[in-house]
DNA sequence: GGAAAGAACTTAACATGTTAATCATCTCCC
DNA sequence: GGGAGATGATTAACATGTTAAGTTCTTTCC
């Protein structure tokens, strides 16, 4: 069902060079880009807010995620804000040297850094936090809670399928370890 | 530096200290966070074959937009293959320098360019492709294909609710552009 | 017909995503 | 005890996301 329409965009030249090709699904209904339209659509919304109080998506992510809690490991916190490693130190690094996080070590092991949300944080997230709230809830309004809700549960349950999906590894890569 | 007695500040941390912040929704009931995790669970299927063949997920996602047309301009590609211009521009250049795209002036109109897939890249596709579509129809296997059709459906639909939401600029910061 | 405004990229600058490598510490086990 | 391996965190290196500024060409319009 998908690849007739092609004809009809390029009527002209080389009307068969799109039918020899690879079969592949259009587009539009690859899941990863309808994933991709669909978050881009809703932080767009957010993005302005965060920027006028100089604040990126991820780094809101994390003050967000402090707040739930008085202290986390950096591990953790990962885990929670959906963060890389990587992502997340450079992200602390800056954090840190606004004075919006404190990071001390851990007492019993060196390894481990615990961080919290300081004074300065929880004032900023409670200044972003009303104009925040307003635009999901107008998200809410327009795509509705019922579905909103079903939506989030659809999600859910894709994540938990493709849980066990061991990441399958080319063929022509050999097995795994 | 500038390291203030947050002891003072944040004294005494008992279990209900985080009942005493902000109220916000749960940090997993966030919408772009759901979509984030699932897009995630989806991509990491496919990250490593792509990387087998030196693609990352954004040169698939363009090649693969190539392969469906004859020629198109680089504006059009940015829109269909949903990249922004800047990641687009760095990105053809590397594709153009390892000769799997081709690129050429519009005939009209000096200023835009018109890309188009070489046999090179044909040949790449066509390499990556079964692996890509073995993964697709695992996924739908697992989720189901009804239910990741109604997916689609409600991601379409929370995206064109989104559609005329105009970026609500902070309340606190006039629009001054 | 030429200056000004607009359009289509492109470059720049900074932040994050992604994988690999590194560093420090810790655990286990001989 | 001490060294091999595991673990937590960071750094490195490269690619993309994001916004702003710059370049080149076109169109508009006086």
């Amino acid at each position: 069902m998908a690849r007739k329409k092609l004809d009809e965009i390029r009527p002209e030249q080389g009307d068969d060079a799109a039918a020899r090709r690879t079969p592949m699904r259009e587009f539009s209904r690859s899941l990863p880009m309808s994933l991709l339209r669909a978050r881009e659509a809703v932080m767009r919304q957010f993005r302005p807010s965060l920027r006028n109080h100089g604040l990126t998506e991820q780094q809101w992510r994390i003050l967000r995620a402090l707040t739930a809690v008085d202290e986390i490991e950096v591990t953790e916190l990962a885990r929670v804000a959906f963060l890389l490693g990587p992502s997340l130190s450079r992200i602390l690094r800056d954090l840190e040297g606004r004075a919006l996080i404190e990071r001390k070590a851990a007492e019993n092991d060196a390894r481990r850094a615990v961080v919290s949300i300081s004074a300065k944080g929880l004032k900023l997230i409670e200044a972003v936090a009303p104009t925040s709230e307003a635009i999901y809830a107008e998200i809410t309004r327009r795509y509705g809670a019922r579905k909103l809700a079903e939506l989030h549960e659809m999600l859910g349950v894709l994540e938990a399928s493709l849980a066990g999906m061991g990441s399958a590894e080319d063929a022509e890569v050999e097995a795994d370890e």
